[in-house]
DNA sequence: CTGAAAGCGCTTACAG
DNA sequence: CTGAAAGCGCTTACAG
């Protein structure tokens, strides 16, 4: 098969271990040999085997990375930025996705033991009994977006909720009373969190209250347009429609355009996420920015430190905030 | 540290012999002897290390997965079919991506080396030697759209000048015969074969030949934004533009808003890969239509056939054919 | 049906 | 500076 540590020795006239300080540079080595050992290894093409290297060293240099599901550029972006700042510390990154209820989790999990130091986990439907049972105390793991109680891991949430606040906010200091939200996918934390500030801000902002305005929904562009014509049905109709995300938000506007009304003229829309089509879609869409990207990294830096400062390292839970990115769909002339 | 097979070994009173085939179903075990071991795994909570299990049985059940960038929806559908299906075949999937240098991808397939039973690279920057230097012999491997020639590897490749050809020629055939193009990414190679498509069917079709009609580009909305100005500043002007992906053709679609010309009536407008808001911006864009995450799977599906038949797999190469998504913004009022 | 032992490819005290 | 040996956690002929 390949080539191992003990042909390079033999070639080199040493022993393995001579082999393998050369490699790590862990021990000194006489000049002479070390020249030989690196001879012979070249012309053998030999590669230390990853493998046998981690059990003996008891790490893999590798990080999981558990997500829910891999549609959108969201997810893309994560991963970017994860695998981006992993390789610089030289981390690898085990990519596992689609993971909707508790027993695909929970097997993630399990095939994630032994092959990583450390875990990201993106997953609406963790709960902290669900990684207590499955994953070695001693794991590093850091929690993104995930809503398990506690201090017992790290986390990293995006203020969905305030996020959504802001934007209402913003409408309503632009005089809108009526207005409308495109839900996102039942169950979704992310969801929830948004559908709550939408909630929360219409409340206090003493906008009209009504189930009809509720439509509910699932992230896609097939069912932001589907939710904008039941929402468009409405009597009276909503003057803004706050779509839960970008895509939805880009279905609703072609929902709206079919319909004959203007954004907007005779409706408001925004999203929530600002992915790079927000920007350039016409009229531009104002939405709610989030670092996708910053999030991915930051998530990584934490893990990352953990898993180096094994006992040195104090858990943290965070919160990164949002901000609006204002464009033409809002109205505002900004 | 974690438990291992030695602890359940005591604690069952068999030797670890047994309880290896206990959890391999490899032998046949008497019912008391495995039930004894299967009570006490649970009471430990033992799950097997699979690094001394993938090197004891020198396979890891992984596919090493390289990319060369991790930007827009493209990458995370071709990871999204990947993944599923490896999933589906208790394979997993190990990502690396950014590598845009001959030495990072050099750097990435050593590190793949050990840690994964097959490998599926995606990278233009690629060649034989590259691979042959890198990667050992017997390592079954999937080339994504890498060009490099001869029958030594699987590869599958996207139909990208016969996509493009097809797409000129439906312009040429509604009476199109000035017919700019926005290019992808230098060097890039699926940008110089959509390229090479226009060319060819431009030529071919007796349309307008020139190099005022070729922006350089580099597959992102602002370039295209960039790029469409450029076009449209020639006189006289292209009646039809040619965007070499779906996100240049958004930035496009943009650019010609302001400068105050309408799509498709003053100006055609076609794109490439049929990303999914393609169908949802105004007017809806016709594109070229790859079906990616079919790509992913059938990379996915080749490189474990390898794995499993290591010497039953014959190598292939394929053609992953394209279609026209016909809609409104190349005005053939489909 | 079960166990003792060798082996997968490496690292690392320990001794010299 | 170098080597022999134990060990990382598993599997699998081999023998009984």
């Amino acid at each position: 098969m390949s080539v191992t540590i003990r042909e390079v020795a033999s070639r080199a006239g040493v022993s393995i271990a001579t082999v393998s300080r050369v490699f790590n540079n862990s021990d000194p080595v006489e000049e002479g040999t070390r020249a030989r050992v690196k001879k012979a290894a070249t012309e053998l093409r030999y590669v230390p085997n990853v493998l046998g290297r981690s059990l003996s060293m008891r790490r893999t240099d590798s990080i999981g990375l558990l997500l829910p599901d891999l549609f959108g550029e969201f997810f893309s972006e994560v991963i970017r930025g994860c695998d981006q700042t992993a390789q610089q510390s030289n981390f690898h990154l085990l990519v596992s996705s689609s993971h909707n209820n508790r027993q695909e989790i929970e097997a993630a999990l399990r095939m994630m033991r032994g092959r990583v130091d450390g875990l990201i986990i993106m997953s609406p439907h963790i709960d902290a009994s669900t990684l207590n049972e499955n994953l070695p105390r001693t794991l590093p793991v850091v929690l993104l977006n995930c809503h398990v109680d506690g201090n017992a891991f790290d986390s990293i949430n995006i203020d969905n909720r305030g996020g959504v606040c802001q934007m209402v906010n913003h409408l309503l200091s632009h005089g809108h009373t009526r207005i409308g939200i495109l839900k996102g996918t039942e169950h979704n934390i992310d969801a929830a969190e948004r559908l709550r500030g939408y909630r929360d801000a219409i409340a206090e902002g003493s906008a009209v209250v009504s189930p009809d305005l509720e439509v509910p929904g699932e992230f896609s562009e097939a069912s932001g347009y589907d939710a904008a014509r039941t929402l468009l049905s409405r009597n009276p109709r909503p003057t803004a429609i706050v779509a839960s995300n970008d895509s939805m938000a880009i279905g609703a506007l072609s929902a709206i355009r079919e319909s004959g009304l203007r954004v907007p003229e005779d409706i408001a829309l925004v999203g929530f996420d600002d992915i790079p089509v927000a920007a350039y879609i016409t009229p531009s869409l104002t939405t709610v920015n989030v670092d996708i990207d910053g999030l991915g990294v930051a998530a990584i830096t934490q893990v990352i430190h953990a898993v180096k400062n094994r006992n040195g390292h104090a858990k943290q839970q965070s919160v990164l905030p949002t901000r609006l990115s204002l464009r033409h769909s809002c109205g505002c002339t900004n």
